[in-house]
DNA sequence: ACCTGAACACCGTTCAAGT
DNA sequence: ACCTGAACACCGTTCAAGT
């Protein structure tokens, strides 16, 4: 048994680390989830993954990262004109599965800077997002940030709550109807 | 020194045990503060601090449930007529100090059922009281489920999000204006 | 540059023993 | 019923040593 395994591309072991730990802090949580589990589950030991991850919160941070730019690109590739409902069907949708990160995402930004760069980043992309779409209905440019973020905590509400699909969907009715116009 | 003491009432000393829990997760938050830490200060030893509560995750149960059952009495003490941008602004800042706790209580809802269970009853009352005040002006019955969940949700992301004064106040006009109609 | 075995300080919790 | 000293299993992280 090697001692070390320069075979494989530190890039790709990189990868390995991050993705064992996406799935383990999907499944488990950030706190249920031990960085040694996490080694294990990418086939290093846990002083390995210090290598190449200043600590648990930096890893937890590559993480949301790599999903937040996903995320991003998905958005960015449907059509501007589509309706409003469907937009935000899609965005509730795509984020479901990431519910028990977005929360964690919250509590970590308090105290870790590299988690709250992350949070900070991904506020302002959505924003500017939502802002070109409430432009191009004709709201008032004046109340556009105080919409903007009704828009964003209500979005994050239906995924920090368990709501029934169909409340969950009047949800998305009533912003559309009240928010957008 | 006596190696108990009966002395003091253990109603006090729950209390005790909760105030000083209280304060070090409000100033520490839940991670960063020990069980060990909140024993000394309130003057026990650590285990005796699983006499009065099952583990940390019930005695921050106790501790959020302290303070929206205060929360609660102060919000029905103020005026149903009162506009509802002055209402909305004294949730806020009521609630502003606790906002650690906030970000916590929902992380920890996923995994502790006690936990689940004060968030759940905070969420139902909040609603209830929305709901009067929607129903006082003559909002759509059909669409009030959504509506309260938009206000509620808004709420909580002022609370867990660091907004100018400015921005804050701006939300909450934008939602008395929009979504209490 | 990359990886390991072994250790470090600390954590929440438990338990046998006391009064 | 109430409280303690001492221990338990586990945690994230570090470090000296190897290749």
């Amino acid at each position: 048994m090697p001692s070390n395994r320069p075979d494989v591309a530190p890039e790709v072991k990189r990868q390995e680390i991050r993705s064992a730990a996406r799935s383990l802090f999907f499944s488990e949580g950030f706190d249920k989830t031990s960085v040694a589990r996490i080694a294990r589950a990418a086939g290093v030991t846990p002083n390995t993954l210090y290598w190449y991850y200043a600590g648990k919160e930096q890893l937890f941070a590559a993480v949301v990262e790599e999903l937040t730019a996903l995320f991003f690109m998905g958005l960015e590739n449907r059509d501007p004109q589509e309706p409003v409902r469907e937009t935000l069907a899609w965005v509730i949708e795509a984020m479901d599965a990431a519910q028990p990160l977005i929360v964690t995402l919250h509590e970590k930004a308090r105290t870790s800077d590299a988690i709250a760069a992350v949070h900070e980043r991904f506020h302002t992309e959505v924003a500017t997002l939502i802002g070109e779409r409430l432009r191009a209905r004709g709201v008032d440019e004046a109340r556009m940030p105080a919409i903007i973020h009704i828009v964003s905590f209500s979005v994050e509400g239906l995924l920090m709550h368990e709501l029934a699909p169909a409340e969950r969907q009047a949800v998305i009715d009533e912003m559309a109807a009240r928010l957008f116009v």
